[in-house]
DNA sequence: CGCGCCTTTGAATTTAATCAATTAGTGTGG
DNA sequence: CCACACTAATTGATTAAATTCAAAGGCGCG
């Protein structure tokens, strides 16, 4: 149970979470009052998937990893939680187990509610509820839109948005361009864009040597978005400067 | 609004639609008589993706089609809804607008009801709102599902799959095996699968060859589907009589 | 009957996966 | 701090899978 000097400030971060969304400070403040806190190190793992769905947790600092691992062994990555991000919300309020496994990447801050309380929260505001909802379709939507990239677009282009999204859940602006500095491998990008690494490791590099991007350690900088674009539209890429 | 002598036989047909599910009788007379009914030709364009979301349909007979039209002019078959699903509830529910284009396969008939409407009844019986939210968790773990088929899988799998999937949509036992009598061309598989027809038509032929499927004018006997799954896992089709 | 649409099939081509070998980078413990 | 082990990344060669292109056949329908 969160302490009542930390209320405060866990109603601050609450406040900037979609599923809190148009909730009274009043009713914050109860929804703040029957949180968890709990602080987890590197490479816990938060959410096992198939497992019952016990427990919604809010990050509140770190990062999560969020991934799926096929009957046939087969890992296909989801996409990366960061500070002020929901993850298992669906599962506990509208399901029985995880779809999905999630790992912390490093040392991570958590709110967490079971789903009992959920329930109770739900139907006392029945405005979270329709929040939920509303994310449960943005999320359809997201999904939606997967399917037709990898049914219908070849990997180029797939490597090409996956990277495009990336610049937009992690991006900063630069002189250069723009940088990503998740420490994501070659794996992680062929787990995402249902590829192999060899591939991604070549076409990155193709596109490092057209000055598209830099490959820095852990990080890429995208230093021609635009051609990015081009790339993930099928479009040629004009030759230019 | 449905005529009072036809709320009986709505509330008939409400029963069994797993959005209405757990309410009790007089509750779901309330639901039946706030539904307006409509009959559409075939052919008819029920829903248009990227408009707004105005209206939730219960399909009561006939067969819709549910697709999505990508930006650079791909189209990809979704699913197929029969009598007793429900088609629009999320956006209606949850979004702004649709996410796919649905139209009537044949003849049908549908039950209808407004956005305003159902956020009415949603505020009124919370059960529906909890029913919706485990609609849509069915419906992103089936769409997490599709993507890493598609992002693993080959296309022989994926096209196996998707016939299996047919056989549980509209499958019906027969001497011969499983006939699936959906009007559906090579052009519908290939969309469903992310391929192309071509491919389709020769891996339709190759089973038929083995045996394992008979092509008929509109229709699919799967007559092995057994060797369908082993295809569909992957696994080798056991050489036999 | 002839036209359009769907389907089949072959051949060539492209794409990406797979296999194999090497190199670079990371971290750990002596 | 360096050596060693380990993991991640690169790159080339080969193979397999699926698309593309092309042509021909079949079927229903006006």
């Amino acid at each position: 149970m969160v302490a009542e000097t930390d209320i405060a400030s866990v109603m601050g971060i609450l406040r900037h979470v979609p599923l809190f969304a148009s909730l009274t400070t009043e009713q914050l403040r109860t929804v703040a009052g029957r949180a968890e806190s709990r602080t987890v190190k590197a490479k816990t793992l938060l959410i096992r998937q198939r497992t019952a769905a016990t427990t919604l947790y809010v990050l509140t600092g770190g990062q999560i990893r969020v991934s799926e691992i096929t009957a046939d062994g087969n890992e296909i990555l989801h996409r990366f939680i960061g500070p002020g991000q929901m993850i298992g919300g669906m599962a506990t309020v509208g399901g029985l187990t995880y779809p999905v496994t999630a790992h912390a990447l490093c040392e991570s801050r958590l709110l967490a509610w079971n789903t009992g309380t959920m329930q109770k929260l739900i139907t006392l505001y029945p405005m979270i509820g329709f929040n939920a909802m509303r994310l449960m379709v943005a999320r359809i939507e997201e999904l939606q839109q997967r399917c037709v990239e990898l049914a219908t677009q070849q990997v180029r282009q797939r490597i090409a948005h996956a990277i495009l999204r990336l610049t937009q859940q992690a991006g900063r602006r630069d002189t250069e361009g723009i940088l990503v500095d998740i420490r994501l491998s070659r794996q992680d990008l062929a787990e995402m864009t249902g590829t192999t690494l060899y591939t991604v490791s070549r076409l990155l590099n193709q596109w490092q040597r057209q000055k598209i991007i830099t490959l820095e350690k852990h990080k890429i900088l995208i230093r021609k978005p635009h051609d990015l674009v081009c790339i993930a539209e099928a479009e040629e890429v004009r030759e230019d400067p």
